[in-house]
This record gives C-alpha cells, structure tokens and sequence, in this order.
DNA sequence: CGGGATCCCATAGGATACTG
DNA sequence: CAGTATCCTATGGGATCCCG
C-alpha cells in the first residue's frame, strides 16, 4: 500500500523557525504587527492585502499557539480584539528584517541591483 | 466558477527570500553544502536523510535557477557531477544560522532551555 | 551514477456564506 | 466586529520504476 510519513519530523532548530514564521502569511503578519504595535483583527485584515478571513484566522492562531503573537478580547459591543507581538515575536524581527534585506539585493538582478523598500517590514536603506 | 490567483504575488522581498531558501529541503541542502564546500549527488542525497531521487533533483533545479548552487558535471564514465554553493548561496549562509540560533532557544521550552546543536547547519553554542 | 517519468497524496491556502 | 463553517483546489512533496 501507499504509506506517508506523518510525523512531522522536524530535525533540527532552522526547520522549527521556518515552520513558524514561514508560509506564505505569517512573516507578514509579524512585520505588520512589529510596525504598527497593536492592531484590532479588522485593521490587520485591510493591512494583509487581499488575505480572506478564514486564512488569516488560522494563520493567527498558529502563531498565538507559538507564542508570536497575544490575543486581547475587550467585552465591549461591538466587539473587539488587538493583536499585538510577544517578546518571541519581536525577537524575530531582526531575522525577518537581515532576510529582507538579503532578499533586496539579489531581488531583480536584471536591473541595478537596486535595493527595494518593503512597506510591510519598514525595510529600507 | 471557481477563480483562483496563478500569479505568484511576491509582493515583498521577504517573500522572495522565503521562497528561495524555503520550503522542507532547500535551507537543508544549503547547509549541508555550506558545511563540505563540494558534493557529489549521492553524497549529497545520502546526508539528507530520507529524501528521494525526484525531489532532491528537483529541490537541485530550483536552487541553481535561483543561482544558489552551482552543477559541474564532469565526462566521465561513471558520470560525476559535483554541488557547490555559489557566492550568493553562500551570503545566505548566516541567516540561516541566525534562523537556527533563534529556534534553538525556543526549540523546547518546556526544558531548560538548552542550546540544540544543529548537525546540519553546524551551529553550536 | 545521476537523475527523469509517472503517478499519487496531504496539506496550505482560497471562495463563499453565515453567526454570536 | 470578529470571526466559523464548508467546500474546494493548487502545489509541494513522496513512491516507484526506468534510463543513458
């Protein structure tokens, strides 16, 4: 018969890092939310681009599961609830940030190796 | 109907570097080469661990496409063909070693805490 | 030896509708 | 407002066999 791995078997700490912020949403909600401090769960829908709201749900709840992010519920009406990063969230910034900047470099080659501002992790230079 | 979005949309470097060295295999193919400058194929292969023919040679297309490594294959009977980072490969070094040290503290925190040596990537601390 | 071809599956991510 | 629920699909990755 067919039979898979399941196991997730990370072997070593680069695969657990990527596993957390990597994918395709998550490096941007912490570059988002290290920008902006605290957001409520609307504004950082409208500053995810064109994210729906079943992903970025589960995205959030992954990283609140990791401890990237923390989740605060005011019992108010209408409701509402700000996201905002963790110290393990924030002391990922800087990676993300060292990752944009490699990435501006070699970004399009085709042109003048110019470096490219990122508006979502503030990068520049 | 059912429409979805084929563009790749990276809109931020960020992404293009997470796609890049992202992924299960690609940052682990890069360490590995990082740490023993030139490999054979099935040298290679056998220090992934359990990865198969397909899609070590399909993991080894994409990272020369991007420029990361570098294939010599060499006229000889039996053929050999030999891996080796490229300059950019090798700038990308570092932040996968700041990847690993970072998860490293977080790698099990309901222990102590401890470092994890990374047989890979070969940080320790 | 160094892969390619083919087939397959599990999962991340997306569309749409709906709710406390 | 802040999400769930449901359904769907595209893609990354794996198994197996084959070939120059």
């Amino acid at each position: 018969m067919y039979q898979h791995k399941l196991e997730k078997d990370i072997r070593c700490p680069l695969e657990y890092g990527l596993e957390i912020f990597g994918g395709k949403w998550k490096s941007r909600i912490i570059c988002v939310l290290a920008k902006k401090d605290v957001l409520r769960y609307s504004e950082l829908r409208k500053e995810m681009g064109n994210i729906t709201d079943a992903v970025l749900a589960s995205m959030l709840k992954e990283l609140i599961q990791n401890q990237m992010i923390e989740r605060h519920s005011y019992d108010e009406i209408p409701p509402r609830v700000e996201y905002s990063l963790t110290p393990k969230g924030q002391s990922v910034v800087p990676i993300l940030q060292s990752i944009c900047k490699w990435s501006g470099i070699y970004y399009r080659e085709d042109s003048e190796n110019t470096m490219i501002q990122c508006q979502k992790c503030d990068y520049k230079e």
